[in-house]
DNA sequence: TTAAATATATCGCATGTCCTATACTTGCTG
DNA sequence: CAGCAAGTATAGGACATGCGATATATTTAA
């Protein structure tokens, strides 16, 4: 049916991106770890068609850089990467932030 | 060129009928009042063909009412609204909250 | 009354974020 | 070498979130 609303009454998608930069920004890693850590957070993993469309996106950004080694791709935020995350940090705290302390 | 990315690297649309749950939540608004809202917390006020969509499907959803008070359709959360938005802060805190941690 | 400002609303377009399904590569094991 | 699992990747569909443009009704100002 409406399936984006896990009665949430509203829309819960969004910020994908942002929070695998955020998350490089901690660790390097490769897709499938940027997964796990999303779905420790969030409840569910996003499947592999969401999250390499993201890193293929943000590496055509130039934000991030991946790196192959082995079996793996690793995962890092170049240097304009770790500018920009620093900024958008900034930008969610000023947006959503209230939602944050008022639930402590 | 790619304009949903201001500078940040990364997308930082999303979580807008979310965050107007909330808005409601404190205070019932109507549409202009809930743009300028959310207008002093991103810094850009969306535009009445962004906002007006999103009420409409919160309203299809059940999760606010519109009434119409002259000028202006004044909009609140409905008892379903209440219950759905103290989930969705929930979600939302799970998935985002040590960014905020992080960054006070 | 006419004009301007305010509020509501819709359309078309682009893009991110989700999914399922499919497929390829690499490394390990039998 | 053959087969399997893990990781990576793309295609295609659905939908929310943005925008600009356009339109309408109502209120306020000139």
């Amino acid at each position: 049916m409406h399936g984006t609303r896990g009665g949430y009454g509203c829309d819960m998608r969004g910020m994908l991106s942002f929070q695998i930069m955020w998350l490089l920004s901690k660790k390097e890693m490769h897709g499938e770890e940027i997964a796990e850590e999303i779905a420790k957070r969030r409840g569910s993993k996003p499947k592999a068609g969401t999250i390499y469309p993201a890193l293929k996106s943000l590496e055509e950004n130039g934000v991030i850089t991946g790196e192959k080694k082995g079996k793996t791709v690793v995962y890092s935020l170049t240097s304009e990467g770790k500018r920009s995350v620093k900024r958008a940090v900034i930008y969610f705290c000023r947006s959503f932030g209230e939602i944050f302390e008022g639930s402590s």
